[in-house]
RNA sequence: GCGAGGAUGGCGGAAUUGGCAGACGCGCUGGAUUUAGGAUCCAGUUCCUUACGGAAUGGGGGUUCAAAUCCCCCUCCUCGCACCA
């Protein structure tokens, strides 16, 4: 008999869904809230979008089978560029594209069996959702969370949108490789750098996420710890703050750059002799991309000012120079050439004076004949009363000495920058700002909220501005204040906003009133077990729904300050060498495969190539074994589907220890190898079992008990097979929610008892022993044995090591 | 440059606290069954060696009775960050 695996598989995926089965118990006894990282509907998915959806099915399965109220949703990150671009390629509107897709896409999700709370689907770019998206836009301008300047920002060519740093990868655009550019623009930005402590030392709370991926966040958050010093400029009055790490090579300062973009640069050139110079030299730097700026010689121009050295008096020349920042500490760097070897650089291309204040703990430096900066730490000198100190000392003298006198003091700084979260396009939840000319900017109020895209719109090129900002009925509007005419802001949110908080919406899907109740919050948050790749994400969403958690709670509107203690990566599913993907043309279209081999062999296939973290190939290879497996189990089962036995058996042969045992291991280990995400060893482990039913030549109770078992483990792999063997051998219904069997410690062992003999640690023998021995019977075995007399043979016993019931290691001489 | 992770048969990958290296699968070899098989079942399969035995977890050193596992040095691969003052 052949397993038909259509038809079995559509009959039970029909079964599951008219019994409702994987409906949420809105009143949980022991809660699980599981979820995998938001789906992106990519029309006809392939198995490598659906890896990560696979486990997590596995996943929450064995969690409803043990126990556990499961709160296992799906929904869909429909806003963004992706799904905008394809519907001007297709000359659609992108509501239609989109919900096209999503339609297919969870078709694909139903096609192999995945298990969720349909439900309770949330779509990001309905009304009903995005209301709530801009919704947490208010809630965070009422706190001084969002705001709008002037800025120069990432601007990505070929998208025609402005990005956030998150997305700006090596210079390049994360979604489309265009260089990045800097333009000044007017942007809603989110002020994450509240929160960047709270994000920093919150991490360390996260023990269940991987340290890899706490390090990369820690990075990009780029806590610094300092000291802010200011400076005064000679010729003018204006105090410039400068932020350093080193505050104890202060007395080695001899010049100062200020970043292009720095505001205080229009004041100093205005009138100056080399106003021009400095002007061209501006605009060369604003033009180039961030690369090219960081690839470049290190070069500036001299501003015509001076700066004075708090420490010595002195007064050093103020450039401006394009490898400094506007965006980290003040704009403003002290130019320390003899311990920086950017500095270094700079005055050896300027003639500037090198100034060694920080000798090595065993050697004198000599400005003159240095090839490069000494940037370690060391001992102080040429620092007046400072001198002899080293390093770390100097550090905190030198601060608190600043701080005394009024000229600075201990400062930190982030690396991690405020998230612009403005874009040039349509497809996105429109930001919820009305800009009047008597009342300014202006929130929408609650109750007029969402504000709805407008749908009479038919050209969403962009084209560097808004396409919203030309639909006159939409940008068009009164201002909520005073009545007057007024505009829209006609930019949209990024997608990344959609996705900071979707997970909120799960525990209460339909509340039209709030985003999610108290209640249905405190009765599932946290997610229990997040899931989902992370490399793409560690420093984007990752840290944006630490973020928008953080806020919430802050106002009060949910108990977690963190979302999810535990945090599960995944590799991704590559296909000859490479990303599957279909501009590689090297994906395995869920449809097609699923006809031809079915789901459960799909599954298997991406389950049993390698430990889900990891980066796991997909082979033909991997495809036979899978179907190898599914039919022996469906032959080897509906064989014997009579003797099929729920009960562990009291009493059998005693040929049949061994069986019994081998079950009641198996049963531990897959059901351990469950609980930690090691599927490829439950599915090595289920093979074994398997093969050691197939040699058993007794069908008697205890075969009847393997098979029983085999057929329980097997549903969090296979449900399909799972269920259909279930009704074959007598159950009822679906294994769905049944309870997980059960191992007993005393079938955990084996009976005969391996022990390896070794001679100077290399083994020569092995002892098989059958209940407990002592050293001494073992010992009196091993002498005994041939092979152990052998090599014995005219040495001498120096050592002798017993590990119990595993080894004896006789050392020799 | 900095940070993280990785390297085990022909291949994917297994190996609690250091304790039989190579579970399980693929492939391959042999056998059985079959009109036939790219189906199925059974057995074998790290390498060298006729055997005794020896070698082996990227390379080199070390600790230990014993190292894939711990320590030091090096090579290569993947990923993240990259003028962060």
């Amino acid at each position: 008999m052949k397993y038909n695996h259509s038809e079995v598989e559509k009959r039970w995926q029909k079964y599951w869904s008219s019994k409702n089965l994987f409906a949420t118990n809105a009143q949980p006894k022991k809660k699980f809230y599981t979820l995998e990282m938001f789906a992106y509907p990519s029309g006809d998915l392939h198995l490598g979008h659906l890896k990560n959806y696979v486990i997590g099915d596995v996943y929450a399965r064995f969690k409803r089978r043990t126990g556990y109220d499961v709160l296992h949703p799906v929904g869909w990150d429909a806003f963004g560029l992706p799904a905008e671009n394809r519907a001007i390629q297709l000359g659609v509107h992108p509501e239609k594209s989109t919900l096209d897709n999503i339609k297919i896409s969870a078709d694909s999700f139903k096609l192999l069996g995945i298990n969720c709370d349909w439900e309770r689907e949330i779509i990001t770019c309905l009304p009903d959702y995005y209301r709530w998206t801009q919704w947490m836009f208010l809630l965070l301008y009422k706190r001084g969370l969002a705001y709008r300047k002037q800025a120069y920002v990432n601007w990505c060519t070929g998208c025609q949108t402005v990005l956030a740093n998150e997305q700006v990868t090596e210079g390049r655009c994360y979604r489309c490789d265009s260089s990045i550019q800097k333009r000044k623009l007017n942007q809603w930005f989110f002020k994450i750098t509240d929160y960047a402590e709270r994000l920093f030392t919150g991490l360390d709370k996260l023990d269940g996420w991987k340290e890899n991926v706490k390090t990369i966040q820690r990075h990009w958050i780029g806590k610094s710890e300092g000291c802010d010093i200011l400076f005064k400029i000679a010729e003018k009055d204006i105090i410039f703050s400068v932020f350093t790490t080193r505050p104890d090579t202060l007395y080695g300062v001899t010049f100062m750059s200020l970043a292009p973009e720095h505001p205080f640069i229009d004041d100093l050139i205005q009138d100056a002799d080399n106003e021009q110079e400095v002007r061209t030299y501006i605009e060369k730097a604003l033009a180039r991309s961030d690369i090219e700026r960081s690839e470049k010689e290190k070069d500036g121009v001299f501003l015509g000012y001076h700066a004075v050295n708090p420490a010595t008096g002195e007064k050093i020349p103020l450039f401006v120079a394009d490898y400094v920042l506007l965006e980290y500490g003040s704009g403003v760097v002290m130019g320390v050439p003899a311990h920086d070897q950017r500095d270094f650089e700079f005055a050896k291309k300027y003639n500037l004076p090198i100034r060694v204040v920080i000798d090595p703990p065993d050697a004198q430096l000599d400005p003159d004949t240095m090839t490069q900066a000494y940037v370690d730490p060391g001992i102080m000198v040429n620092s007046d009363r400072f001198n002899g100190m080293n390093s770390a000392e100097g550090i905190a003298a030198v601060t608190q000495h600043l701080a005394k006198t009024g000229l600075g003091g201990p400062s930190i700084n982030y690396r991690l920058k405020d998230w612009l979260i403005s874009r040039q396009r349509y497809w996105g939840a429109p930001i919820p700002i009305i800009y009047c000319s008597q009342c300014g900017s202006v929130p929408v109020p609650e109750k007029d909220l969402p504000v709805l895209l407008p749908q009479d719109i038919t050209d969403f090129v962009p084209k560097g501005k808004s396409p919203l900002a030309a639909v006159e009925s939409y940008i068009n509007t009164t201002c909520p204040e005073c009545g007057k005419p007024a505009k829209r802001d006609p930019d949209t949110m990024d997608t990344f906003v959609c996705s900071s908080w979707y997970f909120l919406r799960y525990p209460d899907p339909h509340n039209d009133r709030i985003f999610c109740a108290r209640e249905a919050a405190d009765t599932w948050l946290p997610i229990d077990q997040y899931i989902g790749g992370t490399s793409e994400h560690a420093t984007g969403h990752l840290i944006y729904f630490r973020f928008l958690t953080k806020v919430l709670y802050d106002a009060g509107y949910i108990s977690v300050d963190e979302p999810t203690r535990n945090l599960f990566n995944l590799g991704m599913l590559m296909k000859d060498g490479e990303k599957m993907s279909s501009s590689k043309g090297n994906l395995v279209p869920v449809r097609d495969f699923i006809n031809k081999h079915g789901a459960d062999v799909a599954r298997l296939t991406i389950l049993a190539a390698a430990p889900p973290e990891r980066e796991s190939e997909w082979t033909t290879e991997g495809v036979v074994g899978a179907e190898r497996f599914m039919d022996r189990v469906y032959r080897l089962i509906s064989e014997n589907a009579s003797v099929a036995a729920s009960k562990v058996p009291s009493t059998y042969d005693h040929k049949q220890e061994a069986l019994m045992i081998k079950i009641h291991q198996t049963i531990a280990k897959v059901t351990g190898d469950l609980d930690t995400f090691k599927f490829n060893t439950a599915i090595a482990a289920l093979w074994e079992l398997l093969n050691d039913l197939y040699t058993c030549t007794l069908h008697d109770e205890v075969f009847g008990f393997g098979i029983y078992t085999l057929i329980q483990l097997l549903s969090p792999f296979a449900p399909h097979l799972a269920d259909e063997l279930w009704s074959q051998v007598g159950g009822e219904g679906s294994l769905t929610n049944r309870t997980w069997p059960e191992y007993s410690d005393k079938y955990l062992k084996d009976k005969i008892t391996t022990i390896v003999i070794q001679i100077n640690g290399k083994v020569r023998s092995h002892l098989h022993i059958e209940g407990p021995a002592t050293q001494q019977k073992i010992e009196e075995l091993a002498y005994q044995d041939e092979k152990i007399k052998r090599h014995l043979a005219g040495k001498k016993t120096v050592k002798k090591i017993y590990v119990p019931e595993k080894l004896l290691n006789i050392v020799v001489r």
